[in-house]
DNA sequence: GTGGTCTAGACCACG
DNA sequence: GTGGTCTAGACCACG
C-alpha cells in the first residue's frame, strides 16, 4: 500500500498516515492479519522521521486497528471492535461538513452519492 | 444563539465558535442579515479573550459567511456563495469518517440517516 | 450621479464615496464647476450619517478635487492640479496589483487592456 | 530578502509584510520552495511582535502563496494558483488609480510604462 | 526549533 | 460603541 503525504495539508503527518491506513483497512486493501511495513521501512519510504511513523503505529494500536508482536512487527487486527456506533467526534464533524455543504448549495442527494462512493 | 466551548477539545476555540456559527446559519437559527453578538459581548459570555472572538469573525468574514461594519458589528451575509461543491478537504474528511464508521460496523443506511438528520 | 455603497467592502464608506466622486470627475460624469449634492441630501440619498459625507467632502477638498463656498455648497474644481505624477502611494499599490496579477497568471497585455478601458 | 516597514503608513504592518513578500515572489527574489525567515527571526529583525508576523504567514498561507510545516517553517509554494484573473477588488483599485492619475495629467503611456516596469 | 493558539491589556479609525 | 491592530508574554503539538 502506498502512503502519500500532502505537505501542504494542515493535518499532521502522523495523522495523514493513520487516516490512510484506516481507509486502507476499510477498503480491504489492507487485509486482516496483514503485515505492515516496519517503522523504519515506512519512514524511509515516505522520507520522514521514524518518530512520526512510530507515533502513527502507537495511535493505530491504541485505537484497536493494529496490534504488534515482537516477532512480526505490526499487523492489522483480525477482529476490529464493531461498536456499530459513529464516534461523537465524527458525528460532530459530519454535522459540520453537511452544514457547510448545504450552505454551498450542495443537495442532500449529492452528499449521499458521496457516501455511496466512499462506503466500499 | 448559545455558543458552547469544549475546553478539552482538540479543536481550537476560535474554530469551535466558527463551526457553531456556520451550523447556526445552515440550520436557520441564525437568519441572513441577523446581527451576531459583538466581539466583546461574545468574549465576555464565553469567558474568553476578545482577540479569539475577533479571529473567529475574521475567519467567517474571509469565508464569506458574515460581514462586519464598524457601526453595526457583525451580521450574517444574505448572499452566501453557492459553489454547489463540497471542498476537497471536506470530501477527504467525509471519506475518513465513512471508512471509520464502516469499520465499526455502522451500516450505510445509518450514515445516510445521519445526513438526513443534519441536512436541515 | 449615483453613488453606490458596498456594505460588504472593507473600504470605509467615506472612502467609497470619495473614490466614486473622483472617478466621476475623471470620467467626465461630473463636470468642472458642477454642483455636488449637499451633505445632507447625499447622506439621505445613500442612507448614511451626514458626518460620513462631510468627511468625504473635507477629504476631496483637501485633495483639491472640489471646493466649497457658503452660497453654492460644494462644486467640482475647474482647475485640478496637474502634477503629471502618480503619487508614491498609488505607485506602490499599482506595483502590488501587478505582482498579484502576474502571480495569478494574468498577462501584461491583459493588464494594459484594463488600463485602456479605465483611462477614459 | 529585506522587509521594510513604514510605521507612518495607513497599511497595517502585517499587510505591509504580506505585500512585500508577494512582490518578492512575483519578482523572483523569493524562489518557489524557498525558505522564509521563521516567525521569530522576522519579528526580531523588524522589531515587531511574533503575533504580527504569524498573522502575515497565516494570511499568505490562506491565499496560497506559502505553506508552513512545523519542521521547516514557512516556504514559498511551488505551485501557486493561476486563476488567470485579476480579483474584483484589484480591478476596482486599478480603476481608482487610473482615474486619479488621469486627473493629475498622467498620460496613458506613462501608466503603461509603469506596468512594464513592475511586470517582471 | 517550528508555527499555532491564547491571554490581558491597549490604542485606533469609523461612524 | 464597533471591529481592527498590536504588544508582551506564555504554553502547546509536531517533528
Amino acid at each position: 500500500m502506498v502512503i502519500k503525504i500532502d505537505e501542504y495539508s494542515d493535518i499532521p503527518i502522523y495523522m495523514q498516515i493513520r487516516n490512510q491506513i484506516v481507509m486502507g483497512i476499510s477498503s480491504g486493501e489492507l487485509k486482516p492479519g496483514e503485515q505492515l511495513p516496519t517503522v523504519r521501512a515506512l519512514a524511509l519510504e515516505i522520507g520522514i522521521n521514524t518518530m512520526t511513523v512510530s507515533k502513527t503505529y502507537q495511535l493505530l494500536k491504541s485505537e484497536g486497528y493494529i496490534f504488534t508482536d515482537r516477532k512480526n512487527g505490526a499487523r492489522v487486527r483480525t477482529e476490529i471492535d464493531k461498536s456499530g456506533q459513529i464516534t461523537e467526534a465524527n458525528k460532530a464533524e459530519l454535522r459540520r461538513i453537511v452544514s457547510e455543504a448545504r450552505l454551498s448549495g450542495v443537495s442532500k442527494q449529492d452528499i449521499i452519492r458521496l457516501i455511496d462512493e466512499y462506503y466500499v
